[in-house]
DNA sequence: CCTACCGATCGGTAGG
DNA sequence: CCTACCGATCGGTAGG
């Protein structure tokens, strides 16, 4: 970003995210930033108070994101086998939409402060705690069928991840033909689906 | 670790090892390490030359022992799936032994140099490649059925991590254990098991 | 928005 | 193995 373009809060916070997730939230400096967004350093603290709040407020804002797309996602439905097919597809979109939000919050909860650390920490636990209790209703009312639905629903939440570094670089699927199929593997973990079911029978 | 244990390159390399994995390599400083081995900064000189080449000791180390875990895995073994479920065992149980190394691998990637880059993603490469031949040579003979093997390698692949973190925290299983449930995961996500057959069919 | 500058800390070296 | 110290860089402030 030069010079041409307006400073504002958010442009330093888009700007550091991208710096964050490519460099590490230690190895980026305010100046750092400041090039990225064309001014000097000191300038960035008329727009952010310190290094660690824009790091908060990229993860904040990318987990709330990430909740909230998942209560639309799950919004009125009932039968779980499609609510786990659902959910997943809405964690591994959002993993393909934004990239770099979703790496800051996979590699940088460690630099965050204690209290900060504690709130970021709540609000991914309770993400986990929706994706668990949905594999462990499939269980309870038999519609899924794996040992451990806690190891299970790590499994899933996890999948996203290869998605997402293999994304980045090769572009011969869509993100929602991506996650379509990451909704279908997560079925498959939970033992929902037969393997002689394909993807393809599924509508557009 | 105190002064009363003596210090050599292996015990430097070790407690750098959990540092990075902890606070990332570039949060963690030569006086850090020095501290955790017992003597000042200067001295881990005598034994290594810089924080750069440790950083790169510990990820050669830690791909060599993985990539030869998966040759020891697979050797003489013919059938597809139990290659599949055999090489994601591997992987796992890798993954839960030696959880600071791995940590290390997956994190500090952009923290090598570019040619010690160039020769650690080699490795990974090889290693991801090895999985995919695995998965895509299943599909060619219809032993398994998914619409790409591409995007279940990197799901399989990527399995392990889900059960690093949770594995630190519990001791519910065996590290055995959940190695076995997750080359059961393997299986199921590229559509070579049925859903009603249980893991608990194989034996111990 | 800038220049000038602060105290702290970094990886690594000199010299013994 | 140590003390003493180097130039570089860090996040952030003063003052305008």
């Amino acid at each position: 970003m030069d010079g041409s373009t307006s400073v504002s809060r958010s442009t330093v916070i888009e700007a550091s995210c991208e710096l964050f997730a490519d460099l590490g939230y230690r190895s980026t400096s305010m100046r750092d930033i400041a090039q990225a967004v064309g001014v000097r350093a000191p300038s960035l603290y008329n727009h952010v108070s310190s290094k660690q709040e824009v790091l908060f407020a990229i993860m904040d804002k990318a987990m709330d994101r990430a909740l909230s797309a998942l209560d639309d996602a799950l919004e009125g439905v009932d039968d779980v086998t499609e609510a786990l097919r659902l959910a997943t597809q809405s964690l591994v979109l959002d993993f393909l939409r934004y990239p770099a939000e979703v790496t800051v919050c996979n590699t940088e909860v460690r630099s965050l402060d204690a209290a900060n650390r504690r709130a970021i920490v709540a609000k991914r636990d309770a993400y986990a705690a929706r994706m668990r209790e949905i594999i462990e209703r499939g269980c309870s009312i038999g519609a899924f069928s794996t040992r451990s639905p806690q190891l299970a629903a790590f499994a899933v939440l996890e999948l996203g991840n290869g998605a997402k570094s293999w994304f980045r670089a090769g572009g011969r699927y869509s993100d929602v033909e991506v996650a379509r199929e990451y909704g279908e593997f997560a079925l498959r973990v939970v033992g929902a689906v037969r393997a002689e079911q394909p993807l393809s029978a599924q509508p557009t």
